[in-house]
DNA sequence: ACCTCCCTGGCC
DNA sequence: GGCCAGGGAGGT
């Protein structure tokens, strides 16, 4: 599942081919696949012809600076991966968006579900959009304890949510998020609020290194391989959970089954005996 | 602040 | 054949 780690393992792969290549080409086969900019018939002229200046990173969203201030922006949904192909090479199935570099290789986004989405922003049109309004991301801008625990103050809703909640914090999605818990044994269903400045601190000190070790070993691909690396292997971190997708196993620290609930309409996997 | 929806492959 | 997975926007 693109979260963080595999989205800056996508970052990481694209970033020195990316820099300074120009684009040739771009080929929308998906139209939905173009998404949150006003008119998304715009995207190929606004990207053709420019030049790629960095590749960024902002909680899941992948952000190509181009010349001519516009940001290029891919979000990997929960099925998408890019892939950097010659143009000579088969095409993988779903392949929904091609954009060619000039002399060099084409950026394809394969995506089956279609939850990603890519867009063309001015810097005004990026204010006015909900990336303006991403949180800290959990990676390089991890707030400390007591602001984190200040964002969390007065807070009803369970901690998990929050977790994901992309304002609060930017990069964590369902898996890392029960894993994080897991690691900072918090039961996934406390109100926010109700964390006491211990139970922030664990909290906080458990998400990087959750995301880097899902970043060391190539992220989470789950059974249904709908995410993939951008060389198309299945990410190995998988076998490492400690809570997600875990129903019944025994918990790796107390031996007890972990339960699985759902919250907010999402699978929620945890020990009853050491999360509180 | 909550629920619903989008979409498709894989599984039962 | 039907259900499930889920990030994030939109609606209530």
């Amino acid at each position: 599942m693109p979260e963080l780690p595999e989205v800056e393992a996508t970052r990481r792969h694209l970033a020195p081919v990316l820099m300074g290549a120009s684009i040739a080409r771009v080929e929308v086969r998906r139209a939905r696949m173009v998404r949150r900019q006003e008119r998304p018939a715009d995207l190929p002229e606004r990207l053709v012809g420019r030049a790629i200046t960095r590749v960024g990173r902002r909680g899941k969203f992948v952000l190509i600076d181009l010349s001519g201030d516009f940001v290029w922006i891919l979000h990997l949904g929960m099925s998408g991966r890019i892939a950097l192909a010659d143009p000579d090479e088969p095409e993988a199935a779903h392949t929904n968006v091609v954009v060619a570099l000039h002399g060099g290789p084409e950026v394809r986004f394969v995506d089956p579900r279609t939850f990603g989405f890519t867009a063309v922003y001015t810097p005004e049109e990026y204010a006015a959009s909900s990336l303006a309004r991403l949180g800290p991301d959990a990676l390089d801008e991890l707030p400390r304890a007591p602001a984190l625990a200040r964002a969390l103050a007065g807070r009803s809703a369970p901690i998990k949510p929050l977790l994901l909640d992309q304002r609060v914090v930017a990069g964590i999605g369902n898996i890392y998020a029960d894993e994080m818990l897991w690691r900072a044994r918090l039961h996934p269903a406390r109100p926010g609020g109700s964390l006491d400045r211990d139970e922030v601190s664990r909290l906080r000190a458990a998400v990087r290194p959750v995301l880097e070790a899902g970043l060391r070993h190539g992220g989470t691909s789950l059974d249904d391989l709908a995410y993939l690396l951008p060389d198309g292997r299945a990410g190995e971190y998988l076998s490492r959970l400690r809570a997600y997708g875990r129903e019944d196993l025994p918990c790796r620290r107390c031996r007890n089954p972990i339960r699985r609930t759902v919250l907010r309409q999402r699978s929620t996997f945890f020990c009853p005996e050491c999360q509180r």
